[in-house]
DNA sequence: TATATTTAGTTGTACATACAAACGAATAAT
DNA sequence: ATTATTCGTTTGTATGTACAACTAAATATA
């Protein structure tokens, strides 16, 4: 029978989301938000006007989360929304575009620490071994 | 600068949880609870008598994220908790052990599922690469 | 033996995330 | 042109998950 949890593909993957989460979390920490939010952000910024539906895509989450994420940092008036006939554009405030230098640092620390853990060859091949699955499972 | 989503393990890692949980999910919905739920019945019935931390250990989760799941078990008659000092013991009921085998082809039925897509041999590699990777992470 | 520390579990609270249903705008079909 | 369909978004609701603070039991230390 063997251990039925580490053969499987929904246990490990979710056994390591919760380990590089919690890791993530911490890192982003100092920048007073969760690393989707700064990932997001840092989208924005890059490509002001994305409608939501682009920024869904691009971080993979369903629209109904896009949405809740949005709201937020629109409250925070880190973004701001325009409604453009069905879609709605999505662009950073002055305020946003600041906190932009400070996410990277956050990023750059994660991926510091656990490449210094894992090797950076082995962390970029299993980044884009994951990348390469997810692709098939979506496609199917 | 390149895309900064995959290249972050955090992000890769997240996806894949998004797509497999998906998956698993709709292969579990037979069984009328979520896959963590069943895999955590499916220990409780291999090793009956088990520490709530013991299962939490195993699963790699919080032990609050446990006692949450147990309640839901024991709500549903599927377990029966027992103190034992400051250690709670876990036990299948009749009822959770009938369900053994209806989880079991949920497994199953998942396992096909993505070894389909991804190829056995693949599959099987990720997952161990994967554990590799969350021990060493955790190990820090 | 009495006190301090560690350990197991629970409870309150919070967040990321999803689905389903609803809604309005755009596009296609009749 | 009217109707039907698709598409993007929002809202309600639910779930998995965690942390921090707490309680109670066990162990170690004084």
């Amino acid at each position: 029978m063997g251990d039925f949890l580490k053969d499987c593909l929904y246990f490990t993957t979710n056994r390591l989301s919760r380990a590089i989460t919690k890791m993530a979390d911490e890192e982003f920490a100092p920048t007073g938000f969760s690393p989707m939010y700064g990932y997001l952000l840092l989208l924005v910024i890059r490509d002001p006007g994305s409608t939501q539906k682009q920024l869904a895509d691009q971080l993979d989450i369903a629209p109904s989360t896009l949405t809740r994420f949005i709201e937020k940092l629109e409250r925070k008036r880190l973004v701001i929304r325009t409604a453009q006939g069905k879609s709605v554009r999505v662009y950073p405030t002055e305020n946003g575009k600041t906190l932009e230098d400070e996410i990277r640092r956050a990023s750059n620390r994660l991926h510091v620490r656990y490449e210094k853990i894992l090797g950076k060859e082995t962390a970029d091949l299993l980044s884009k071994e994951l990348v390469r699955s997810t692709d098939q499972l979506e496609a199917e």
